[in-house]
DNA sequence: TATTGTTATACTCTATAACTATA
DNA sequence: TATAGTTATAGAGTATAACAATA
């Protein structure tokens, strides 16, 4: 990909801003998506006081009653440590419980309590919805593709 | 969507984590992919010391001679206060420069040195590589789709 | 020894308000 | 007044090392 020289000392005005370089560099398209996506989120989030990770946690629990943390952590796809903050605030809230494991005492099972299985009802309806909004102009067809290309990069190699 | 009561006091035990209220959740996905393409890239832009921030910074320019703070912060989807550090380090590592622009004093015009342009072919035919790595097994029409589908998200009205 | 959850810590990215110098 | 770039700052996400309790 050949670059032209500078051009001499004259005064270059830029009237648009080209990214043929970047055009057809999935990460910056997948950077700059997830940034609208995450932003939306956030603020379909905000009225029930979620984030998108500490939904994501809510969900995970609540589908999957007495799971670990480290399975938690692992579902999510982030450390350990990070996830303990996380938790921390959703028990606060009353909205999970960790429970002792009688036969692992290093582990906790955790579960949603009639309130975070409430607030789980309306918070994935509302992400639902706000989604469709979203993705509206996109049909079932190139979701579904979106998705399964997203899920192969997911699993690719070089993760884990 | 409704869920059973959580069952009683018995050791649940998780062993596979169910993520079906998450699998038609875009942003979740988005996320995670996300997360794989930035940490492959990442180890890609390691050798050259640059980040995907300055990496995007870097190509922008070389493109665009010329182009202003503000033109390149929206055209990285970033507030402009968070690109000064990113301009900083690229000029002082004599990659670009930045020239004051005669007509208007209050801007400057954004330029690549010669061993801007350099480091930019290597970076960029190593990212072009890598990607292609990352997406191998997903075929060009795919690709396709998917990167018009996330530019399509990207210009979702929420955005702009 | 290895694993679960934890603490502490550091780095990066993101977002906002307020300033300066120019227009 | 408004705009380009800047400073300062705060919040959120991510990553690693090291620890206590338990297996």
């Amino acid at each position: 990909m050949k670059k032209p020289a500078v051009k001499p000392a004259e005064a270059t005005v830029v009237t648009h801003v080209s990214d043929v370089t970047l055009r057809n560099f999935m990460g910056y398209h997948m950077k700059r998506a997830f940034n609208v996506v995450q932003t939306d989120l956030v603020q379909t989030l905000k009225p029930f006081d979620l984030r998108m990770l500490t939904y994501t946690a809510l969900v995970l629990i609540v589908d999957n009653p007495g799971m670990r943390q480290s399975q938690l952590a692992d579902g999510m796809d982030i450390e350990r440590p990070n996830l303990v903050v996380i938790i921390d605030e959703l028990e606060r809230r009353e909205l999970i419980i960790r429970e002792r494991v009688p036969t692992d005492r290093r582990a906790y099972a955790l579960k949603a309590t009639l309130a975070g299985q409430q607030l789980y009802e309306k918070a994935v309806a509302a992400v639902t919805k706000h989604e469709a909004l979203l993705l509206d102009g996109i049909d079932d067809a190139t979701r579904a593709t979106v998705i399964a290309a997203l899920k192969q990069i997911e699993k690719s190699p070089r993760k884990g």
